[in-house]
DNA sequence: GTCTATATTTAGATAGAC
DNA sequence: GTCTATCTAAATATAGAC
C-alpha cells in the first residue's frame, strides 16, 4: 500500500529530524526507522529534500480547519486568542522546536518548501486578519494597528513560542496575556 | 598576528555561515573568505564547530556593556525597553537571521556552544529580572508577573523579531508596543 | 515494490615542505 | 605560520536481482 508507506517515511523523518536536525539524519537512519531499506525511501522520493518537505504536507489542511473553526467567534479578540495559543500549544509536542527549526533554516535553501510553507503561513495571517478587522470594528481592538502586520507579528510570537521550548501552563498564560495587552485599545496613548 | 588571522576567520565563517547555513558553508569557503588555506583555518581552530562557536565569542562582552548602560535607568521601563529594542535591532544587520536560526540548530548538538551562549543569556536575562524587580517595586509593572519567567519571554520576543526579518521602523514599534503592554499594570483582570 | 551491493562525490582533517 | 597535496570517511543516490 503505497501512500501508507510514503506517510510512514515521512514520520519517520520528522521524527529524526527534529530530533538531530537535517544533515545530521541520513536517508539510511530514517529507512531504518520506518522499517524499508534507503533504496525503498528514494523509491517514493525523488531525494531527501523531498522527504523533508513531505513532513509538512499535513500542516495545510490542519490550519484551513483551525481558522474556520474561529472564523465566526462573537468576540473576534476570543478567536484570535483561540488560533494563538491553538498553534503555540503544539511547541511542546516532542520534536517540535527541531523540526521548526530546521524548517526555518531549509526555507531559505529549498524553494518548493518555502511555497509550501508561504501556503501555509498565508491561510493564518488571512484568518487573523480578518479577525483583527472584525476587531477593531467592534472596538475590542486598537484601530491603528495595521491588520495585516499585526496578523505576522501574531505569527512571530508563536514562532518564539516554538524556539524556547517553554512548558505549559506558562506558554499559555505568557502568549494569551502578550496576544490580549497587544491589542486592546489604548484610550491614553498612541502607539503604533 | 595570531589574534587578528583568528578573528578574520571567525568574521568570515559567521558571514558565509549566515548566509548559507553551518553544512552548506565548508571549510575551504570560509578559508577562501579569509584569504587563507583551508590548512590555515585548522591551525587556529581544532575544528569547524570551534571555528562556529568562536562567531559568539564576542557577545558576552557586548551584552555586558548593554545592560550596564540601562542598569541606571529612572524609569525601569524604559530600561527594559531600551535594552530590547537595541537587541532587537540587530536582527537588521545582514546574515543576522540564519546566524540565530544556526545558533539555535548547532546549540543542541553542542555542549560548549550551549554553554557559551548560556552565559551570555544569563547576563540579559539577570539584568531585566533586576529591572522587573525594580518596576514592580516602582509600580509600573504588573507584581502577579514572575521576574525570571517574564526575562525568559522577552528574549523570546527578541528571537522573535530575528527569525522574521522585520523591517524598521515596524520592527521597533511592534517590540516597543509588545513589551510595554506586556508589563503594565493591569487593573481590572488578574492574567499571570 | 523491495532488497543488497556499490558507485560517486564531497568535505573535514592531516602530512610534510617551506 | 602558511602552503599544496592528499587521505579517509561518510552519505546520497543508483544498478540490478528478486
Amino acid at each position: 500500500m503505497s501512500a501508507r508507506r510514503r506517510a510512514d517515511i515521512a514520520r519517520a523523518a520528522g521524527e529524526l529530524i527534529g530530533l538531530r536536525g537535517y544533515e545530521a539524519t541520513t536517508v539510511a537512519q530514517i529507512a531504518a526507522s520506518a522499517g524499508v531499506s534507503s533504496a525503498t525511501v528514494f523509491y517514493y522520493f525523488p531525494d531527501k529534500a523531498s522527504v523533508f518537505r513531505a513532513v509538512f504536507e499535513t500542516d495545510l489542511p490542519a490550519v484551513e480547519r483551525l481558522i474556520a473553526e474561529h472564523r465566526g467567534a462573537t468576540d473576534p479578540v476570543d478567536g484570535i486568542l483561540g488560533i494563538i495559543t491553538s498553534m503555540a500549544a503544539e511547541s511542546t509536542l516532542p520534536g517540535a522546536h527541531g523540526i521548526m527549526v530546521e524548517l526555518l533554516r531549509r526555507i531559505d535553501q529549498d524553494p518548493a518548501l518555502a511555497s509550501t510553507v508561504a501556503a501555509t503561513d498565508a491561510v493564518v495571517r488571512e484568518g487573523l486578519s480578518d479577525l483583527i478587522r472584525r476587531g477593531i470594528a467592534h472596538g475590542t481592538i486598537e484601530p491603528d494597528l495595521d491588520p495585516a502586520a499585526t496578523a505576522g507579528w501574531m505569527q512571530a510570537i508563536v514562532d518564539a513560542a516554538f524556539l524556547h521550548a517553554i512548558p505549559e501552563p506558562l506558554l499559555s498564560a505568557q502568549v494569551r496575556r502578550t496576544v490580549s495587552a497587544y491589542l486592546r485599545p489604548s484610550s491614553t496613548e498612541q502607539e503604533r
